[in-house]
DNA sequence: ACCTGAACACCGTTCAAGT
DNA sequence: ACCTGAACACCGTTCAAGT
């Protein structure tokens, strides 16, 4: 009857009963995200959000499986945060854009998200309402069948790629003040067999990092909706090609 | 003379003395690949490495500022495992091309490295050397200035994206095996809600999931090299539009 | 120059026991 | 139904001390 199955919050009944006497999981989830977002993933440990809920150290355990389980409402969480247009109204490509655009600014405001992008499974109903009306987007520009899939996994995958370095990035320079003089003196020197790499330094001419960033995130996504409706025209040519 | 700088152990000296009579860098990171490929990242422990190395338990602090230092040698190595054409004589698009499979390639065999990308900075002799041959070759294809930063970076992004839920894929199928009717099922059961996400179940007729993998990835990186090579086309009729 | 061991301040998770 | 505390088996890192 039931052999193994992904583990995952979404797949299993919340065991809290009707008439719930203790916490509710809206209580440890807002817990958790506030630990999340002021003291970072490993800021959060069961002791802690124990804590923070007046519980004992253990208590959570009564709610959640297991750490991941926790993280897995968080995740959720935040894809709560993104809005979207009506793709039919839209159309495919601001649709794609603005969901771009706006997941990597919830990522950027709770960078504890980019250690969990793509590790934890997206099971739950942010997430699938996310996928279904990126689905509805795709679909409606053109794609068919597996291409709808093929097409939001290259979006996603363009996203999530971008992001995970921003997040780094960023989390290094706020660490502490880094003289950019220096550093690209540094950069320099390990570069020095690298001519190509070299050249590099001479073009970031002084526009702010931030900036730089958010122009090659830009040239990137267009990069990547051109490269999609390439396809699109190509298959509308000649539907059956693949 | 110095502010705060970025931390790397690619950044410093060594501390080994010129006649060395301890243990090589090269001793230290073997062992640490091997504990990494055969036990995961959770499975690399200070302590473990140190008894794999016959020493003591804190022995490697002495080559090794900590133990992220430790990790980028470790992932430095494995881009060393990544061989690139020439650029100058495949072109760019095959360049570019082989870049992806082969980057994909080694971190599917290497799982541990899915954690890393994007998070570590990348300064070690083999990233740099793969860095700027990736430059040398948008270079080459036609690309100017910051573009060549740019596309050099929207082409990694999706290879990132795209092979970190893969490993996490793999993993979770890996660990035990997963009946395919039964996940489908389950699935269907979360999703009922969203019927564009249920018509996907319809659509993966049933190709094995790495073969769909696969395709899924050529789609995405084809798509990406398009849209690139129409940026391309769009710069060289106006040279001077951005 | 290189290595050790003890110690500090933590972890996630299990489980018997409580109410 | 819900919560507790002790206990287990770990962590990364510091540091005084050894050779």
């Amino acid at each position: 009857m039931s052999g193994p199955q992904i583990s995952s919050v979404w797949l299993r009944e919340p065991r809290q009963s009707a008439r719930a006497s203790g916490r509710s999981r809206e209580e440890i989830v807002r817990a958790t995200l506030e630990l999340l977002d002021a003291e970072g993933l490993d800021g959060l440990s069961m002791r802690k959000l124990g804590a923070k809920l007046s519980a004992g150290a253990t208590s959570v355990y009564w709610y959640v499986e297991n750490k991941d389980e926790l993280l897995e409402l968080a995740y959720d969480a935040i894809w709560g945060e993104i809005s979207l247009p009506v793709p039919e109204e839209a159309g495919w490509r601001e649709t794609s854009s603005t969901f771009a655009h706006s997941m990597r600014a919830v990522i950027l405001a709770h960078p504890w998200m980019a250690a969990l992008l793509g590790r934890l499974p997206a099971l739950g109903p942010n997430a699938l309402a996310m996928a279904d009306l990126m689905r509805r987007s795709f679909r409606q520009a053109g794609f068919q069948g597996l291409d709808i899939d093929y097409a939001n996994t290259t979006l996603t995958a363009y996203v999530f790629g971008m992001v995970i370095p921003e997040v780094a990035w960023q989390q290094t320079m706020g660490a502490e003040e880094i003289d950019p003089k220096e550093m690209r003196e540094t950069f320099a020197r390990v570069a020095k067999d690298f001519p190509d790499l070299l050249d590099r330094l001479t073009e970031v001419n002084d526009l702010p990092a931030r900036t730089v960033r958010e122009i090659s995130f830009d040239f990137g996504l267009v990069s990547v909706l051109d490269g999609l409706e390439a396809r699109l025209h190509r298959s509308r040519e000649s539907p059956f090609s693949l």
